[in-house]
RNA sequence: GGAAGUUUAGCUCAGCUGGGAGAGCAUCUGCCUUACAAGCAGAGGGUCAUAGGUUCGAGCCCUAUAACUUCCACCA
């Protein structure tokens, strides 16, 4: 081994080895399964350090389930993005003075295709570093072929049973990325800006409405202007023409309840193709939709002089017009929302246009069932609230983009207008054997395949083994982020198409924000790069520091330090399993139950006991991040600062059997607490594991530790380590340097087995040269501690000063009284003592009774000085 | 406009069926003790956001308030 800990010189090496050695690799057997699918990862993408976490904590999900025996599945996938590489792909074009339409929707596909072989292994080979244990046998993609299959499948039998439609809608168009975006796609931002007041005379000269608008640009598409039905100021004038400024053809004013009185100037102008709300009021009303903003986002020929320009820079050119016609009121200053897209970060249009959609009402109810009868279960719980209110608010899912990367919508018409749907490539058509087809243009929201994952990835819509064994599968892990986009598509059509949830767990994690709480951004440049943290500190320290002290579902902060602070753990474990081999190098392995065990292996045994315990709960509760801080603090704070140092006396003593049974003490608490640290640091635990004696092939493979298998372990070791501190205590309070030794004499009132058979270790963790029993008061000139019945003895010649000893004795009275006092408040309380459970007021006693004994002891002291 | 989360040591956070406030980092003191100076031993540091309430007992439960964050929503 080496004298540092490297995680460079095998992370890799271990890996390939599972890898070669096909642990990660599974196939259905009578066992009972544990199956997660992995969040599909963007194939052209990076991985970033939100992918690190999340998966990171299946990782460890998984290894411990392999570990306990399950038959453990692990599916990872990428996601072919569709929007995300069809713009890289174009812009790539553009730069060789190309356009897709120049080169002709098969060549571009075609070109997508060799963008994913080239990019594939990119995101795969990031993970791979981090030591995730999926079975990469099953890599899937979105757009592979059977997953296409079951892509077509699904659509055909929901066009079948009428639940996809066709229809005109208002919806959220990006001009750039040239494609519809969902309403997830669409985030509103906060927007500076300005309402117009505009003037808009009536046809009869008898005056004039004055609306208020921040898209003066649209004005060019009204076709009414609506004002409330109660407005008493409007009462006989609803049903009169007024005239379009600009434009001069004549609309009607309108009432309806679409228009709030006293919001603005009471009246607004309707836009029906262009603001949904306005063409709710349009079909109402049975008004008239004009289009004013093409598929580029530039004017139509209905805004003449402007026609061609930019909606958004025609805006001043309009403005001076208006100001010009003299039909501008007034401009103030406004804050609203507005819609951009969530790719390219560009103004979204709200327009009418012809899409699929899917009718989601009827689906989404089983949805919501399953997670209110808890068949599907949200872990934190609250994120159930997100979902449901999604769910339960739902609009119809428009799923056609108008890209060409991507599931090409399988619907056919006929140059005699049939339309059918088709899961194969037909040759003629369904109604009149026609041969002449062409297919729908638009391809398919990326959600629609990503909503079948957990069932395509296994082998729908064939029936499968794969399918029949591994569905449902047992969680899903990601982030809160995309409940509404993803987890809730997968779980109806899961419901829908395999009569069962997706998976039984949701297990939803926070986002990593840096150290001051910011979202990473590249344009900030505040990201933290997952691969450079694994080259500084190494994949391990990554993984550990992204889940320590993580609370499921709230954000992290996160900076190069924590992973800095994790791999100094690491490193002392490391140290610690170079002790330990190096100690066990020559041992006897004998079973641990059958060992002659002193107190110190009792009290260790039992504080791994409790650990491996504690990390059980915690794991199945998803609590990983308080599973590390147990691990964490018994590696250091028991096993490291006490135990091994225990360990010493015997393992550089004389006595034979007192070293073995030490060794084998040694060599099983340290094994075993590997083995529970395995799932969440994989490379170190395995590289030590590897150096132990007895070892086997791979750690991954052992059995997850439940408990000690050994009884009565219960012991009053605790008494041992006051005792040492109390002594460390007093000499730090004379500035005794820790190179100082002194003896250690101790007074004890009975017989004491505990500390007689402890007095070696006593003498070497509280720094002396040795320590003894005596029965009266030494000669020379000591300070003295009170530990319970102990009273402890330490000669420091000059050191000692009577007055600095009264000060500290009456330092410890007061506390003693404190506490006393404490004590007798509580149970003086008549409420308590009723009331509060038997056995913490009979501690509550306990406490009294000894405190009172300590301190008659204190004062005896103090009046002897 | 709805909804959720957060608020605990200088910093990052634990503390989950209510029973004497914790860790790591940072700070101070002493130590190169044969696993580890990326270390060891010791110390200081907190009206658990504020105000009420329930309870024998509240960091934890309830009600308000404040600050920050996030999600959802069509207010011109």
């Amino acid at each position: 081994m080496d004298k540092n800990y490297s995680p460079e010189l095998f992370e890799n090496e271990i890996y390939q080895k599972w890898l070669s050695k096909g642990y990660f690799h599974t196939d259905p057997d009578e066992r009972e399964h544990y199956s997660i699918v992995m969040p599909p990862l963007n194939v052209t993408g990076k991985a970033h350090i939100g992918h690190a976490l999340d998966n990171t904590i299946q990782d460890i999900l998984i290894r411990t389930k392999r570990m306990q025996g399950y038959n453990t599945l692990w599916v990872p996938g990428t996601d072919h993005a569709a929007i995300a590489t069809e713009q890289v792909l174009v812009k790539d074009l553009k730069r060789n003075g190309e356009t897709k339409e120049s080169i002709r929707r098969e060549e571009f596909l075609k070109r997508g295709w060799e963008w994913y072989g080239k990019y594939t292994h990119v995101i795969c080979d990031q993970l791979k570093k981090l030591g995730v244990s999926c079975d990469w046998d099953r890599l899937a993609f979105t757009m592979d072929e059977n997953l296409n299959r079951a892509v077509r499948h699904v659509f055909c039998q929901y066009y079948r049973e009428g639940l996809i439609y066709k229809g005109k809608r208002v919806v959220n168009y990006c001009p750039s990325c040239k494609t519809t975006i969902s309403d997830n796609e669409n985030v509103h931002i906060d927007q500076n800006t300005y309402l117009w007041y505009i003037r808009y005379p009536f046809a009869d000269g008898s005056g004039e409405v004055t609306v208020a608008t921040t898209r003066p640009e649209t004005l060019f598409g009204d076709t009414a202007v609506a004002v409330n039905p109660n407005d008493e100021r409007f009462k006989g004038q609803v049903g009169k023409d007024l005239i379009l400024p600009l434009v001069g053809k004549k609309i009607k004013l309108i009432a309806d309840d679409y228009c709030e009185m006293g919001f603005g100037t009471g009246a607004v102008k309707i836009t029906p193709a262009h603001d949904p709300n306005d063409y709710e009021v349009g079909l109402r009303h049975n008004l008239e939709v004009v289009n004013v903003i093409d598929d580029d986002g530039k004017l139509t020929r209905q805004a003449g002089q402007f026609a061609g320009m930019d909606r958004i820079e025609a805006r001043p050119l309009i403005e001076k017009a208006l100001i010009e016609g003299g039909y501008l009121v007034k401009k103030e200053k406004y804050k609203n929302q507005v819609g951009t897209c969530e790719r390219c970060g560009s103004f979204t249009e709200p327009r009418i246009s012809t899409q699929w959609f899917v009718k989601m009402k009827e689906l989404a109810r089983p949805a919501i069932e399953a997670v209110k009868n808890g068949t599907l279960k949200f872990h934190p719980k609250r994120y159930e609230k997100t979902y449901l209110n999604w769910l339960e608010n739902i609009q119809d899912w428009c799923i056609s983009r108008q890209i060409w990367l991507g599931h090409r919508i399988p619907v056919f018409t006929c140059s005699h207008g049939h339309t059918f749907a088709s899961e194969e490539f037909p040759s003629k058509c369904e109604v009149c054997g026609d041969t002449n087809l062409t297919q729908d243009n638009d391809v398919l929201d990326t959600w629609f395949s990503s909503a079948l994952w957990p069932f395509s990835t296994l082998g729908y819509p064939n029936k499968t083994k794969d399918l029949a064994y591994y569905y449902p599968t047992s969680t899903l892990v990601t982030g809160y982020d995309i409940i509404t986009f993803w987890v809730s598509k997968m779980v109806f059509s899961g419901l829908k198409f395999m009569g069962d949830v997706p998976f039984k767990d949701v297990v939803i994690h926070g986002l990593v924000r840096d150290i001051h709480g910011i979202k990473m951004s590249k344009h900030l440049g505040n990201g933290v790069d997952p691969i450079d943290m694994i080259d500084k500190y190494g994949a391990d320290a990554l993984r550990l520091s992204l889940i320590n002290g993580m609370s499921m579902g709230t954000d992290i902060k996160y900076g190069e330090e924590k992973a800095k602070e994790a791999k100094i753990f690491i490193n002392k474990l490391y140290n610690a399993s170079k002790f330990v081999i190096q100690n066990v190098k020559v041992i006897e392995v004998r079973d641990i139950a059958s060992l002659k065990l002193q107190e110190k292996d009792k009290w260790i045994l039992s504080e791994l006991d409790r650990l491996i315990k504690a990390v059980n709960k915690n794991i199945d509760k998803y609590a990983l991040g308080v599973a590390t801080s147990n691990l964490i603090e018994f590696t250091v704070s028991k096993f490291c600062d006490w135990y091994i140092e225990l360990s010493k006396v015997d393992l550089y003593g004389n006595d034979n059997e007192r070293k073995v049974a030490t060794q084998n003490v040694l060599l099983y608490a340290f094994s075993t607490l590997l083995k529970v640290f395995h799932p969440f640091i994989p490379f170190v635990t395995e590289y030590i594991y590897q150096e132990l004696p007895n070892h086997q092939e791979t750690i991954m493979y052992c059995d997850f530790p439940k408990k000690v298998e050994v009884k009565g372990l219960n012991n009053h070791f605790e008494h041992i380590i006051e005792i040492i501190r109390s002594i460390r205590n007093a000499r730090a309070e004379f500035n005794v340097p820790d190179n100082r030794r002194t003896n250690i004499y101790l007074m004890v009132e009975k017989k004491n087995k505990m500390i007689e058979e402890n007095l070696e270790e006593i003498a070497k963790l509280g720094f002396g040269t040795k320590c003894e029993i005596v029965k009266s008061e030494p000669e020379e000139k000591c300070t003295k501690v009170i530990c319970g019945d102990v009273k402890v003895f330490l000669p420091m010649g000059q050191l000692v000063d009577n007055a600095k000893e009264k000060e500290r004795l009456e330092k410890e009275i007061e506390k003693l009284n404190f506490e006393v006092n404490r004590s007798e408040k509580m149970l003086a309380n008549a409420g308590f003592v009723a009331k509060a459970p038997k056995a913490l007021v009979d501690g509550e006693k306990e406490k009294l009774e000894n405190n009172k004994n300590l301190l008659k002891k204190m004062q005896k002291e103090l009046s002897e000085l």
